[in-house]
This record gives C-alpha cells, sequence and structure tokens, in this order.
DNA sequence: AATGGCTATGCATACGTATTCTTATGTTAT
DNA sequence: ATAACATAAGAATACGTATGCATAGCCATT
C-alpha cells in the first residue's frame, strides 16, 4: 500500500508550486510548454492521478452523469427493460468519450431521487430513463426544473414537457409498423399496449397505429385494443383477454417487443399459428426479438444513436449551451411474424 | 436556482456548531438524542444533503464502487454479454441496499484501468466484469494487488489467483449438462467454446464436460471440439467448421448461450434438425434462450446471487473483514433443444 | 466541598485541488 | 534608458465536511 502523491509531490519534484502544477495538468495557456511537458512527464512517472473529490469540491464540477432508471411497475427482481439496457451501453460510451463517469441507480418513480443527485454534488447532470406513471412523474420534473438542475428524459417528445426530453419517433413507428400490416392485407389489427397518457410513448404509437388505419379508411375499435404495460406475462395476459372477447382480428400490433413476445405465447397457447392466422409486430428491437418463433417483426430504435443523444444534451446543458434536438429516426425491420416473407 | 445549505446553515438554525450537525447526521453517539431530532429535522425542512465530494475528502472514504466491465475481444458497438447485463441489476440493487453509489465503465482490458479508480478517490473498490484474456489481466490484477487496491473478479475460481474471485461452478455447470445429454442418449457429444487457459470459465466448463464423459467411460475427441469466443457469430462459424471437418456428432455442448444460438442458426442453415439430429446446450439462461427455436436448454447462473455476492465480497473487503466466498451453485434448465421433451 | 468521571459540545484543522490576486521576469516600444 | 506590457509562476485562500483534542457542565462518590 503506497502513499498516494499529491500535486505537491509533483511539484516539488518539478521545482514549481502546486498550482503550476494543476494548471499544466488541466492545459491552462498559462503555464509555459516546457514546463507543461516536465511536469506531466513527472506525474506519469509518479502514477499520479488528480483526486477527484478534491477537485469536484474546489471546482463544483463533477465531471459525472448520473443514470436514474425507474423500474416498471412491478419491481421485478430480476427484469430489466432490454431496450434499457441496450442503451446502457452507448450512454456508458458517449460519457467515456467526453471524459464523464457515470452513475447508476434504478429508482422507485415515486423516491426521493429527484432532490439527491444533484444537491448532493454527485453528478453534474442526469439521465432519467423508464416507462412510468407519468403523473406521478410530472412534479418532480418541475421540481428539478425550479432547482435549475440538469437532467434529460428519455421518453414522449411532446409540447409543454418540463425540462428536456429526447424519445424516438414513436408516433411514426407505431403508423408504420401498422401500415406495413395494412399493406400486407390484414385488416383487423389489434393493438396491444396502454393507450393512457401515464404511459405517453404508447399513446404515440397507438395514435399512430390509429393514423394508419384512418389513413386506409379503417376505424380503431376500443373492442380490439387491450391495455399491457411492458412485460411478457403482461402481453400473455392481455391477448388471452383478447382472444376471449370473441372479436375476430389478424394481426396484432404489440406496443412493445416484450409485449409481443407474450403475444405469440398466448397465440400458440390458443392453437393460433403466427403469422397465418394472426401477425404479430413488436416495438424496440431487442437481441431476443431475433429468435422467437417466429421472428418477430418490429420496430427498431436506435439504442446508440439514443444514448449519445441524451449524453450529447445533458453535456450540453451542463455547459450552459442549450440545444433542442429532434426525435430519433426508427425503421421497420422485417421479420416473419408479420407474414412479409410467406409466399 | 436556490443556493445549497451547508452545515453550516443547519448549525446556525441549530444553534449548534457545524462538527454536530456533522455528526448528528452521521449517527454518532456522541450527540444527544433532542439535539440529533432537532437536527435532522431542519436539514430536512432545508433539504440538505451532505456533499459528497467533501465528504469524500475528508473521510477519504467515497461510498462508490466502480463497476468495470471489460468487451469481448472484438467491440462490437452495441452488443454487451446478455449474462453480465442481468447482473448488472442485481449489482446495482445490492449497492442501493448498502448505501453505495455505483459508477460503471467499460473498459479495453489492456487499458490504464487499473491505475485510475481507486488511485483518483473515484471508488473505494470495484468489480471486475468480463470475459477476456487472462494473460493481458493478471499481471494487472498483480499490480492492483500490490497497491493494496480493493477489487472482486468474476470468473473461474481457481487457486492461486491474485485477489478476490467469484465465480458460479463452471466445471459442474459443465459436468451435469454432458451429463444431461449422456443420460439422453447421446454419445457424439461436441463442445463449442475455448479450452484454453485464456478463456478459465470456459476451460472449466470444458473439464466439466471431459469429467462426464470420463465418468460415462467416453474419450473426449479434439476432433470434436472447436474454438469460439462468446458470440452468435462465433458460435455459428465455430458450428460451421465443425461440420465442414465430417466428424459425425449428435450434440453439441455449447460454451455459453450466445453461442448456441450461433450454433442452432448454423445447424438449421446446413439443414439439421434440433433436437432430433443434434441436441444442442448453452451456458447462461440469458433472456433469449427462451425464445429460441427450439427453446435452449441451458445452465443457469443465478445473476441476482452472483451479483449480491460480488457487491458484499467487496465491501466487506472495503471494510478490512476478509472474507472466502465459495462458488456459486449452478442449475440445468431443460427445455427443448435438448431433446429431453421429445415423446 | 472537593474530586473524578462521564457526556455533550465547540475549536481548530486537515483533506487535495482550483482559482484569484499578486509578483517577478523578461520584451518591446519610445 | 525607461516606461509600458505580456508572460509565467507563486502566495493565499476557498470549497464543505469529518475528526482529534480540549472543555464545560453535570452527577456521584468520598
Amino acid at each position: 500500500m503506497q502513499e498516494r502523491p499529491t500535486s505537491f509531490d509533483i511539484a516539488q519534484r518539478a521545482g514549481v508550486s502546486q498550482p503550476t502544477v494543476s494548471r499544466a495538468l488541466r492545459g491552462s495557456s498559462k503555464v509555459s510548454e516546457s514546463t507543461r511537458r516536465r511536469i506531466i512527464e513527472i506525474a506519469r512517472e509518479l502514477g499520479y492521478t488528480v483526486d477527484k473529490s478534491a477537485s469536484a469540491l474546489r471546482s463544483q464540477k463533477t465531471r459525472t452523469l448520473a443514470l436514474l432508471l425507474f423500474e416498471d411497475p412491478s419491481p421485478d427482481e430480476s427484469s430489466i427493460n432490454p431496450f434499457f439496457l441496450a442503451m446502457l451501453g452507448s450512454i456508458t460510451r458517449s460519457c467515456a468519450l467526453r471524459g464523464y463517469d457515470l452513475l447508476i441507480s434504478f429508482q422507485a418513480i415515486d423516491g426521493d431521487w429527484h432532490l439527491d443527485y444533484e444537491d448532493s454534488g454527485k453528478a453534474d447532470g442526469m439521465i432519467l430513463l423508464g416507462y412510468g406513471d407519468y403523473q406521478q412523474y410530472r412534479w418532480r420534473l418541475e421540481q428539478l426544473v425550479a432547482k435549475g438542475a440538469h437532467f434529460v428524459r428519455w421518453g414522449s417528445m411532446q409540447e409543454g414537457q418540463p425540462g428536456a426530453t429526447i424519445g424516438c419517433d414513436n408516433l411514426r413507428g407505431g403508423r408504420e409498423i401498422t401500415r406495413h400490416l395494412l399493406n400486407l392485407g390484414r385488416r383487423r389489427i389489434a393493438f396491444v399496449g396502454s393507450a393512457d397518457p401515464s404511459f405517453p410513448e404508447f399513446q404515440d404509437r397507438w395514435r399512430g397505429y390509429r393514423q394508419a388505419l384512418d389513413a386506409a379508411g379503417l376505424a380503431a375499435s376500443d373492442a380490439l385494443r387491450v391495455d399491457a404495460v411492458s412485460s411478457d406475462e403482461a402481453g400473455r395476459a392481455a391477448v388471452s383477454a383478447l382472444l376471449d372477447r370473441g372479436q375476430p382480428f389478424d394481426a396484432i400490433v404489440a406496443a412493445s417487443d416484450l409485449i409481443a413476445i407474450g403475444a405469440l405465447e398466448a397465440l400458440a397457447a390458443h392453437g393460433l399459428v403466427t403469422p397465418r392466422d394472426v401477425a404479430v409486430t413488436g416495438f424496440d428491437d431487442i437481441l431476443a426479438a431475433g429468435v422467437t418463433h417466429p421472428p418477430l417483426t418490429t420496430v427498431a430504435q436506435d439504442a446508440n444513436a439514443a444514448g449519445a443523444a441524451l449524453v450529447e444534451t445533458l453535456i450540453a446543458q451542463v455547459n450552459g449551451e442549450p440545444v433542442a434536438p429532434g426525435p430519433l429516426p426508427v425503421r421497420v425491420v422485417v421479420r416473419e411474424s408479420c407474414g412479409a416473407k410467406l409466399a
């Protein structure tokens, strides 16, 4: 266990003062190039690294971002939404590229997270990730805005929301996947997923679904919509309930891949063949979507672009450069559950 | 943007000194219960939170752990090993339970991570997660030990390794899944995955595979082993190569689920039916394993237990309480790719 | 009543860096 | 030669908390 060298140690060996060391290492223009090189060399020899706590305390900047993940309603021990996990990768990488550390934390959406991270100097800003009841959410966002906290939220991009929000084009995604099914000749298309304002992404996808039906001269029917939050169990239960209604349908637009996976299982359990009897589509393009039986046609969100956009926007905000990003593009990924690849 | 209150503000309103506030909030026994209650009340009113940087600087403890994820050899942009992602959830939760924050970071295994986190006071200890070439890894671990750094590694538990390691019982897992196939009457069982000391987990699984064959009086043949790192592409390529060898086989023990998924695809591409022609098993029980076609029989590692064990062990180590955890149990999950559920 | 011991609190300071202000050392212009 | 000035670096200090040490008050013991 060696003694950790401080900037004073470097200063002494370099024959300069401690502030000069600090300036040299931070790239200040007020230190001569020769001195800087000498200092950097000595720092490397001694294995010196800047003390994060001291630096943060003095400068009041942590160069750390916090990622807050909100659980789905049922805080099932092991399941995290795979799409968010995929974004985690790109968020982490984007942070690293910009020289930021990333704190990660799971939160109950009705917890006290809104008064912690930035206040306590744990992070310079936070990324908010998670489906969840927007009503419970909103006033906390407003509190954050009032405090002047820095944050970016992943979600449905709508007017009048407190703070910065980035999301993919859920409306367009819902519209295009539904149009895809219409083009394949499906006419009685069900929607599985909440259309409630509490889940604005799902609501947007549902609105897209309705737009596509309208454009085709078909009316969306409440009899063909059934609520489900994002889990395979919910999808299974919802589709079972739908089947029990006795309303005929030839396709299901699921509001997420997890729901779609549940839907596939429920259909199979009832002896229906996908896509022959009922076509099924998802949303998210998680890894599992490629290996379901049949493989799931879905709407891909670009998790990499999403993560990068969140990080870039947040850092800009922290630096006081206002930015107004647009919605991220989506893309229909055609596999087999929609029936497009049948003869 | 309000002014952040400090412990002095609390002290002033409570009519005590700043140190008393600090003691009261940290639960020191040297402050009277009535004073403590008053202070806590005032702190809550003012929305006070302890400044993490200042606290860390003074006490030299960050109450933060760092999770370092090492990439697979090819740093493919979007793919993270799903099993590690699953562990991430329980690691995060365990940290939260113990009042620790969690820093997360992706690292190249041959990078400079070993001299950063603890030195710079970013974290009190680190969790090391990732398959990777053990040779490149080992001397960095030795450096960490020499420095007196705190860390726990996820991996193969073997004698003489530097620092603390926690892993599941890979040997037993390999043995039991192989025995399962033997019990189902398979006799020409191939192993797909590296048997190289650079990937000790895979090597352990391979050793278990051999033990099971030995116990059944069968000899493991090099002709039925083919290298693959953990990705579906690698699995696909490996099984194609195996098929090209012309050696007959009736089962594949894949060293990971991702490899197994690649194997399923390669077999299907060659017109072979799983499990009729070739049974396939995986290792990890990632989410995707339940929805492959056919669903994958695999060895489940308990990601929750694993994450908790890592965190508990590391915190104990940080607190100077030495612990010596044993390997975590594994469990064969029987689905359909092994043929057990055929008539 | 004087002494000792215990409890609750205050005082002073340390943690290691970044920043503001000041000063020394040239350098150029007059 | 001197004044004006740019440049590089030092001195002093602030950031907010935690902790070792000192002390005031109080009760019990003799």
